[in-house]
DNA sequence: CTGAAAGCGCTAACAA
DNA sequence: TTGTTAGCGCTTTCAG
């Protein structure tokens, strides 16, 4: 490998001259450029990037949290935060966690260690206060996790308003004994929290409740829905629910995958509400009335923002374009 | 930040002695060692894994290639590769091509950087010679891109047995007139030209052969499907075909879709041949009946077979676990 | 068992 | 406009 001495030797030059040149930096007469210019390709000289950032302590690559890049939701959102990083000169380095705090902390060193310049937490395991003792060693920014009491960097997209129209129209339509799907461990903590208070106002703005067994936390994939299908399907009859409110598309693909092969029907006996639209759920067997988040979006301005921190400018985002939409079609 | 320097001063020794102690060597006693303990501990120390690198050109990041994360294909190599890695101590570095061959060479002068340690290309856009002219920087493999006379690292499923055997059921269910769709430009080249030649083998055992117009190039995504369908329409209804072998079944999904919205009828209208068994194809409106690649099992071989040549070792590719499986369901 | 010192490849004062 | 030089934080001989 060649390095910036070889390059300044071939040329004739010294290293702060070719290194100038590496920097765009004025003063350069054109035949000292020529002659670097020409020494660079004769050796095929390419600058140590990890020199470079020892140096200057400025990086170019963003960590990314995510707890499963298989799900939809996830994979759009790294689409959009990696070409948006691209087209600005960043690289993206991306971390599962498969709700597992370790690798969120493993991450987080990676920031105290210059590895990764800034961390966008698309999920998010560890305590807020753990999260917040890393900010000093580079921006972190929540995306779509919510803490209002916190001074980390956070893009949402608003999700409570989401879920209580979600919510409010499954009871507008006549459904009362509905069932709730989380990401997280708990009704109000965790994984979309803000989803469960927009359902709850929905609920308690009819004077319903929700009961305890008609609530699935941690579920995620397909085969979690299929298995929320099995329980609910194994309280009495006269106990289900009419209705149930997912945590994602996928959770809701199996409920009623698992409902169609018992021979039972969607929605008369379980409306389902999905979460994200994702791009197979209009084509169905019951197409999914569902949620749509502007992921595209929210992965700009996430990245934009995180970004313009990085390189100590102010960046507003624009939460016009940052809500949710009821995508009705027959599964509710 | 706190520096090596930093440590052995507060501890009253020697950085060399602190570096021993990070780098687990022998030799050092006991009441140094917990000195080193408690000053990292009092200052919050970590290593500096810029410096480290540069200095034992030795890294931990691998980066993946991908033509697009959203693609459940990709996402799921990902994931598995992701996994296989981190277990491993390994971090991945990925970026989308979009079928443009700038970020493919972006990834490559990372690779002489040394930034990344090693790539992973799951797509592949440039020329085989340019992509072996950076083998001298660090291990390369191709996952699932095969160039049997390159001396590049390969490791793939055996894809023309596949979709030979796909299309093979396709001509004893009886059908003749079959289409084909390709993520690449041609038939047999770029992008899936394995399959191009299982799926001419099997046409041709039947003395069967393919038409132009029924031929359709870079076909990725749901929307591609549905311009394939009414491609496929608009050809005079005799001179249709009556099944096609798709590139994804995203492609499937969009084929599908777009026949169901007319009120035409699947397979009866045309059979559709998916590829990917991808999650939700089981309970589409027709679930497809589709290739299963055994992508977990690629993305550990992969990374194994990467991992291994990065620290000196050898691997042998278990091809026993990397065969494609035909999945009889209801569209073709 | 421990320390001094050289150097990885690069940048950025400071001089000239 | 160009060169000299002192590090960035770490590892690794070589001496002791």
């Amino acid at each position: 490998m060649a390095t910036i001495k070889d390059v300044a030797k071939k040329a004739g030059l010294s290293v702060s001259t070719v290194s100038r040149y590496l920097n765009n930096h004025p003063y350069i007469s054109d035949d000292k450029r020529d002659a670097i210019k020409k020494a660079m390709d004769e050796l095929n000289y390419s600058p140590s990037s990890v020199a470079t950032q020892l140096r200057t302590k400025k990086g170019n690559t963003i960590g990314i949290l995510v707890s499963r890049i298989t799900n939809p939701y996830f994979s759009y959102l790294v689409d959009s935060i990696e070409r948006t990083a691209k087209s600005k000169g960043y690289n993206v380095l991306i971390m599962q966690t498969y709700d597992d705090k370790t690798s969120e902390l493993h991450m987080l060193e990676m920031l105290k260690q210059q590895f990764v310049s800034a961390i966008i937490m698309c999920s998010m395991e560890g305590s807020i206060e753990t999260i917040e003792n890393y900010k000093k060693f580079g921006p972190i920014v929540l995306c779509n996790e919510e803490f209002p009491e916190s001074d980390l960097l956070q893009v949402s997209t608003d999700q409570e308003a989401g879920s209580y129209e979600a919510t409010k129209y499954l009871i507008d339509q006549g459904y009362s004994k509905i069932a709730y799907c989380t990401g997280g461990d708990l009704t109000t903590n965790g994984h979309g929290s803000n989803r469960a208070q927009g359902f709850e106002r929905a609920l308690s703005e009819s004077n319903l409740s929700v009961k305890k067994n008609w609530i699935f936390p941690k579920t995620h994939s397909i085969a979690d829905g299929r298995e929320v299908a099995c329980k609910i399907l194994k309280q009495d009859e006269n106990k289900r629910p009419t209705a149930i409110f997912t945590s994602s598309d996928e959770v809701a693909t199996g409920i009623l995958s698992e409902y169609l092969s018992r021979g039972l029907k969607v929605p008369e006996d379980l409306a389902i509400m999905g979460f994200d639209n994702q791009p197979s759920t209009e084509i169905l067997a019951v197409p999914l009335t569902t949620i749509q988040q502007p992921v595209k979006t929210l992965g700009q301005e996430v990245t934009n923002l995180i970004i313009a921190k990085l390189e100590g400018q102010t960046y507003e985002v624009d939460y016009k374009n940052l809500k949710l939409e009821l995508i009705k079609r027959k599964s509710a």
